[in-house]
DNA sequence: GCTGGCACTCGGACAGGGCGAGTGCCAAAA
DNA sequence: TTTTGGCACTCGCCCTGTCCGAGTGCCAGC
């Protein structure tokens, strides 16, 4: 168990290290930080730091920078979460306020993020799976081919074009359009596949029940596809302020960007409740393991319909970023439940 | 006016600095170019070239390297437009064919370019305004609450929730879709507004007369709003192949990226007919002045519904690229029309 | 357990020298 | 007039050696 004054030291160590992006020696700690002991000492603190693992020396005579493991413990216990300034704060506000629909919404929390943070942004867009039925629409485009219309209490709308076998009349969809609204609006998408299942039956055209169970199948592969995670990411610009290391450190980095199945996983990987941060070699993504990443969950009430988080490197400033990340989400949350 | 030779001389230099990304020199050129001459004539040719304005040293003894209007007279009079391969053109297909709705169209549209050009690609979604109607679904939400749903002949479904002062009978409302449709399907975009205007007068109630005008707002002011122009990016990865003073150039072009607006001017200036090419200084925007932007427009009939391009280094593989884009964008076309 | 002192290590910055690619100019040849 | 070979010159790049200083580890003393 590391003493008090230790982590105290690993403490010092990360925020100079953060600050300044140099790796940080005895002297400079003392003289920044009001320790209240003398170099030599932190340099004996330092030295089991690094048998613990938690801080390293890019060379020898050069000074520490804290491991993945040493970020770890940092963030663990020795930050909190710093709460945004007032400026920033109304910043937020007046940035979403102005949002017209859901692309709008996440367009802006991204660019909002990624200013906030100075770093990438990833937003999620809320999944259909957690939303909870508005309003179901069917039309007919062609006597054959109908358009299925989902719209989510997110406000999210999702078509899908379906190609019938033999043509579907004006009454018959009527009627399906109005029996499938009695049963899944305002339920939960998740619950949709057995709120219909027994649909088809109640038609009595062969020809007719066909379609139904065509377009409840196109309705049901609509929900489960992975096209429904959808996402953005914003303020890539940002990673040229990675470092000096930044040309070999941002092509890996932007590949994991590009692609969003990479991106999905990550935050996939994040908890269900709560923010989740995940510390270079933490990230499965190889690409990814010089960076962090900060997600949360938001949701328009209390439970989450998504996430939303950034990226940057694993040297950042964690409290500020955690605390911009989960205001944002907040915010978000309730713009969504406004709507 | 510049003799054959010299013409030559110019191609053999932005070829070869195209390959080898390192200034070149007249030895090296009569080397590796049969242009049957002594270096010490070449020489003499370069420094004419270079009086013209047409190739630039970086520093004393050093090679040459073509300048912005030594790539303009390359690509206007010395380069064709490569044809591309067979197994390119069979990527082509393989790649765009397993489309299944406009969003996935655009997605694998910039991906494939990205891939197949291996730098950063642009693709607009169709715009509204050039695009034929193919139905406008109007349905309620709440008794003073609409949805409007247009749906383009690209494939392209545009919402938009409607407020209204007071409630719309669903006869109302199934009268008003009825003439809506009757009035615009199959007719431009860009002709509806006079389409339309004077639908309101033609409703018996003072109250649904508002509303209607109220929807046919709506209806207009998603036709004429920036939100129609869409596009999507990809390939950023690419930006890290730019050169050696990548590190310098990516920064301002990944914040020009990020701009759609900035995107869309670009596009915008493109010729509305044919291939556009521009280079370095001659694209507007600072950010992207070392940056050269090959772009085209594609439509799913005879005209352009948008454009597509990329964005890539001044020094760039100009034939190539732009036979890859516009293969792309001709296929992206009957994707379009088939659908 | 903390502190001051001390020898040691090593990366980074700087200067000088040699190398070589490339140039410009010129006089001679075609 | 154009092309060519020759030649002196320039200048960026690379390699080397040197110096400097920050930082370390160790140790003896408090």
């Amino acid at each position: 168990m590391l003493s008090e004054r230790r982590l105290e030291v690993l403490r010092a160590i990360v925020q100079d290290y953060v600050g300044t992006e140099e790796p940080v020696g005895s002297k400079a700690l003392t003289e920044r930080h009001k320790l209240g002991v003398s170099p030599a000492t932190v340099r004996n603190d330092m030295a089991v730091l690094e048998e613990e693992g938690y801080i390293a020396q890019p060379h020898t005579s050069a000074g520490r920078i804290p491991t993945d493991k040493g970020y770890r413990l940092f963030v663990d216990r020795l930050a909190g979460v710093k709460p945004l300034s007032t400026p920033e704060r109304r910043a937020i506000h007046n940035f979403l306020d102005g949002a017209v629909d859901l692309d709008d919404v996440v367009g802006r929390t991204v660019r909002l993020l990624a200013q906030l943070t100075r770093q990438v942004a990833v937003v999620q867009y809320p999944s259909l799976t957690r939303s909870t039925v508005r309003h179901v629409e069917l039309l007919s485009l062609a006597p054959a081919r109908l358009m299925l219309v989902l719209i989510t209490d997110t406000g999210r709308v999702e078509q899908r074009v379906v190609d019938c076998a033999a043509p579907f009349g004006e009454t018959s969809l009527a009627d399906l359009r109005a029996r499938l609204n009695s049963r899944v609006v305002g339920r939960r998408f998740a619950d949709v596949p057995q709120l219909v299942q027994d649909l088809p039956e109640s038609f009595e055209e062969v020809e007719d029940r066909a379609t139904v169970s065509t377009v409840l199948a196109t309705l049901l592969e609509t929900l489960v596809e992975e096209h429904e995670e959808r996402l953005m990411i914003g303020g890539t610009a940002n990673l040229t302020r990675f470092g000096h290391d930044f040309p070999l450190m941002i092509r890996p980095v932007l590949e994991a960007l590009e692609e969003q199945v990479v991106l999905l996983k990550l935050l996939g990987e994040a908890k269900e409740s709560g923010m989740t941060v995940r510390i270079g070699h933490e990230n499965a993504h190889e690409g990814l393991s010089s960076t962090s990443v900060v997600s949360v969950g938001y949701g328009s009430g209390g439970e989450a319909v998504a996430k939303l988080g950034v990226v940057g490197p694993t040297r950042m400033d964690y409290p500020g970023t955690m605390g911009a990340v989960r205001a944002v989400a907040r915010y978000v949350g309730q713009i969504l439940a406004e709507s």
